[in-house]
DNA sequence: CGACACATGTAACACGTTACATGATTTG
DNA sequence: CAAATCATGTAACGTGTTACATGTGTCG
């Protein structure tokens, strides 16, 4: 729902046409995120059709197709910047999982597997490093979102160190560590929402 | 792509069910990231179209049915354990993301929009905490997940305290910032991809 | 004119969610 | 038998990605 959202606050500003907020977009985030352009034209349709925002004249000129926020496009702007993400369902971390279903594949060494992505995220904690001392120090929204991701690997550089030492503290010799994990669970059969 | 591969985890331990597998997926995260069963079953048809998985003889027996890794799904699984989280494109962050077009929203105060999301965040945190203080200390699952999403938090804290103060520094008025960030921009004007 | 940048779109697909529909098995 | 539980699925929709198609405007 980011970019929905990101365009009602684009337009908040002022009208644009689709290219354009792709572009300002993108300089938000210091283009570290990037957006393709198919998703701004289509996300438009549907802003359009839920009247969030609204087609301009556009009479004469080029190509260029202009939108304009509506009031209840500003409304609907108002409450997801408000709208905290929502707490009982985090967004799933593909790293987190990656080790806890590895905790239950027969014969992997989930502790190395922790060690080998710890090398890379500190790598990636580099790069970013060198990409903060390399901006433009007036591009706010580059140093925003570096500072985001130096912060977000450092969690994930000390929750490795964690879980390491909580699965070496498990009963079971760490390559057995999912016979341990197996034998417990089974409860809680069927839920059948 | 994290469901399509934790069920191959799973698989790997040995042939199971769509429900059996939703159910262990779920232990495994100590039920904080629920999974509803209907993309496992979509998951799995998609998995035996691509030969990761083939169903079981089943022969007799009631309704269920049962799927077995093989051996193209056992090199899928290995190389995706192994496999970092995307340097480049890292997930979008929600939370920046509205901070950093917040600051483009004429009017908005960014700072206590900041604080608000703080707050939120620091209550999280508490939840997060008393969870794992209620937690069966055996569930690994649980553990492993709450202590992720506690580092996580925390780095998102630092990092909206940081941002505070970044904006803060700004040249330009907390309510005006957008002014300035919409003054700088418009470089790097069409891409065309 | 021809090449290039600007600008908008569509098609096909993967993944995810919600809601609904449908059998089979157990048990009061 | 009836109700609850177990188990599998489908439909509709939103979001996101990749790739392709198309038109317009400018400039050498």
């Amino acid at each position: 729902m980011s970019v929905r959202h990101s365009l009602l606050a684009l337009l908040s500003a002022g009208p644009k046409y689709g290219l354009q907020l792709g572009q300002e977009f993108e300089d938000s985030t210091g283009e570290v995120w990037p957006l393709n352009m198919g998703q701004v034209y289509t996300t438009l349709q549907r802003l359009e059709r839920d009247g969030l925002v609204e087609g301009e004249d556009q009479s004469a000129a080029g190509p260029q197709k202009g939108f304009r926020i509506t009031d209840a496009g500003r409304d609907e702007l108002d409450t997801w910047l408000h709208t905290p993400p929502d707490r009982w369902a985090p967004p799933r971390d593909e790293l987190v999982i990656k080790l806890l279903v590895a905790m239950r594949v027969p014969g992997a060494d989930v502790v190395a597997l922790a060690q080998s992505h710890r090398r890379h995220t500190v790598a990636m904690m580099h790069h970013f490093t060198r990409l903060k001392e390399e901006a433009d120090p007036d591009d706010v929204g580059l140093l925003l979102v570096a500072d985001a991701e130096l912060f977000r690997l450092d969690a994930v550089v000390r929750w490795l160190d964690a879980a390491e030492s909580r699965i070496k503290r498990l009963p079971t010799a760490p390559a057995e560590v999912q016979a341990a994990v197996n034998r417990r669970s089974r409860r809680r059969v069927g839920a059948g929402r």
